[in-house]
DNA sequence: CGCACCGTTGATTAAACTCAACCTATGTGG
DNA sequence: CCACATAGGTTGAGTTTAATCAACGGTGCG
């Protein structure tokens, strides 16, 4: 299961925020780097915790999240082979500002800090690189925060089934590759697991997806385009 | 007005993120950059533009927003004195992705993209600087993101109130600092004008706050903080 | 003067939350 | 193997929150 070829061989190397790095430097990468585990449904860290070094995910998803009032989760973001994390509270040395739990079983790398700032120091190309990387998920953030402050629930689960289509694909029966909690898509679109649970059925009353428990099929995307008032 | 003494006298040299840079990095900084007076009320750019070098705000301030539903604006942040903006659109050569308009007679400096690239090449220190400032204010989006989707709009604007009051301090008289419109304050925790100006006369009622056209004035913040249920 | 913008208030409506009950599947310990 | 607990899902009723719509007053400016 655990083919531990190292990062030079890993099918990953190309797409993410490493490939910017020389082979001497992925040579170095592969031999500070911690390999782990982590079970579906297990916590590597929550929010408040100190780490000590940047995460890049091989295989599997976890969910990024806040806790907010009352311990209420707010889900900020999802993270999936290829996608670093973590590297906020690295950069600022502060704990961690959010929790991470895996939705899947999942395989990842720790670099820890010290080596992560070697390289940075080191390479300008990677550390434009890792510049680039935030200043894109600050921009998904500052969307995020004008959809939540300014469009009603039903747009927004709306939108966020579509995204999900997009970025984690579908399978052989046109299913959603991600399986959520009725909660979990609650905690993304801030609203009551109820409101969520009403919603949906409405969406498969009027035809546009279709619902196999955790499973869900979008049959009418131009439709919940519609709905969502952008995408 | 303009004592246009250049970035090596400027005051806030030694705050922002340009105090990663050598003296003759600083020289070339001077001679780069342009100078820009934006009058309150004018727009210095409007989202999807290109822009063509990032901002540093030497006097005044800014209001940076996204336009929404029906051209809704949704404010994400202010900038004033010592603060970059625009970064984002350059680092990802991307068109804005925000608005931005004075909310005060503003100078501000640009800094043209390529240059900006030459020095973020050449000093590491300051490369990492740039990145420590991506990550705050990723931070800060996130927060953001959790506070909206999961408190009321009272709480939010209590929140707000206190916000404001930390980053642009109180005047001799003790009012915040920045004058806002009570569509600018909705604009911000993204309500309905009129619910701003039902709750701030809440506050007003119960002692909390008072107010003087738009100056504002916190009169009992621990009250406002046990309202906003965090801060 | 008259227009435009901002602020305010009241009435009504609509959206979404909360609470409660109940059902199902799954897993656990006796 | 059964009894029970747990977690997730669903539905209905009632309530709360906040948005919308409408009217109106004040202020400043060309």
């Amino acid at each position: 299961m655990i083919e531990e070829s190292g990062c030079k061989s890993c099918a990953l190397l190309f797409k993410n925020v490493f490939r910017k790095l020389s082979s001497d430097q992925v040579e170095y990468l592969d031999s500070v780097r911690n390999c782990i585990i982590l079970k579906k449904g297990k916590v590597l860290y929550e929010e408040g915790n100190r780490i000590t070094g940047i995460y890049c995910i091989k295989s599997g998803v976890v969910k990024i999240y806040k806790t907010g009032i009352e311990g209420k989760e707010q889900i900020i973001k999802f993270a999936k082979g290829g996608d670093i994390f973590g590297y906020r509270s690295v950069i600022n040395n502060e704990p961690a500002c959010t929790g991470v739990t895996a939705l899947e079983d999942t395989l990842l790398c720790q670099i820890p800090s010290s080596d992560l700032f070697k390289l940075l120091r080191e390479n300008a190309d990677f550390a434009l690189e890792m510049l680039h990387i935030a200043c894109k998920e600050l921009d998904e953030s500052n969307r995020f925060i004008t959809d939540i402050a300014q469009k009603s629930v039903k747009e927004r689960l709306a939108e966020i089934l579509l995204h999900l289509k997009n970025e984690f694909g579908v399978n052989n029966e046109d299913m959603i590759n991600l399986t959520l909690t009725r909660e979990e898509l609650a905690n993304i679109i801030g609203t009551a697991t109820e409101s969520v649970i009403r919603l949906l059925s409405e969406f498969k009353t009027e035809g546009l997806i279709e619902i196999h428990g955790r499973k869900i099929k979008i049959k009418n995307e131009s439709k919940l385009k519609k709905i969502c008032n952008s995408y």
